[in-house]
DNA sequence: TTGCGTGCAAAGGTTTTGCATGGCA
DNA sequence: TGCCATGCAAAACCTTTGCACGCAA
């Protein structure tokens, strides 16, 4: 998490709009080129890159690479500092991701620490796999 | 998991034997190809990538996407992919990998699909953190 | 001999970088 | 005014594809 970051442009709040409307989803950058140029209101490239890469190394967003995909996905983290409390459940089929807070999973922190003597950072890490929903749909 | 696979060729050896000799290690297209152009014996890159594509669909190997890479991972699966089941914690400041295999993870995993009905998949999740041997460096 | 495997080069797609210009504070 | 942000184009990368030739079975 770092400073608020610099300045206030068309071209920041756009893309940080469309992330925010589009919470628990993953987005890539071309989605968004996309998208934007659609509304009338395109942004270069580099621009988009920049701007997605800032607001990941704020905390805004964070980046994920799938599989399935051949590119970065980026995806807006709604509650802010607190993400740093609980951990993160992604489900690969629907793009869902659930926030977890279990005494469970505290105790697997403290004994990785204590016997791997491995810190995890909660904030960087998410379980991948499928969710309940989309289990029964198979 | 499909048929043996086609014929039998120096380069498909020459690939299987570096990955099958780096067992716990992420691999890339890119280590492979200078390992196999310093040994004297190099093998081309389109070559490479159909071999290893190969072997991901024949169920010897698995391929990875990690965040901190722009390029994908490949590691050889030991025991024919089923009895490969261990967690991977990824160091953010060193970037080692660790591979874990703990019971505590395992019964993390039952909990998590028991109580959270969220199946984790252990193939494409990672652990971010730092390692005993970077923070003794603090 | 048959047909898959290989190597080269070119194509394809994503992301980064250099540089001059534009715009916030 | 001083910087940071932007846009364009080119570069840098990783990976795939087309095609002629080589080689295992």
């Amino acid at each position: 998490m770092k400073q608020p970051g610099g300045y206030k442009t068309r071209q920041k709040e756009q893309i940080l709009q469309y992330l925010t409307s589009h919470e628990g989803e993953h987005v890539t950058a071309q989605e968004l080129s996309r998208h934007l140029e659609d509304e009338g209101t395109p942004v270069g490239t580099a621009t988009i890159y920049r701007c997605l890469d800032q607001l990941v190394s704020e905390g805004v967003l964070r980046k994920y690479t799938l599989d399935s995909r051949t590119c970065a996905c980026y995806e807006y983290l709604p509650h802010g500092g607190e993400c740093s409390r609980h951990f993160h459940l992604k489900c690969l089929q629907c793009g869902k991701l659930y926030h977890v807070t279990c005494e469970h999973l505290c105790e697997l922190e403290s004994h990785i620490l204590e016997h791997h003597g491995f810190r995890i950072d909660q904030s960087k890490t998410v379980l991948y796999g499928v969710c309940a929903e989309c289990r029964e749909k198979q």
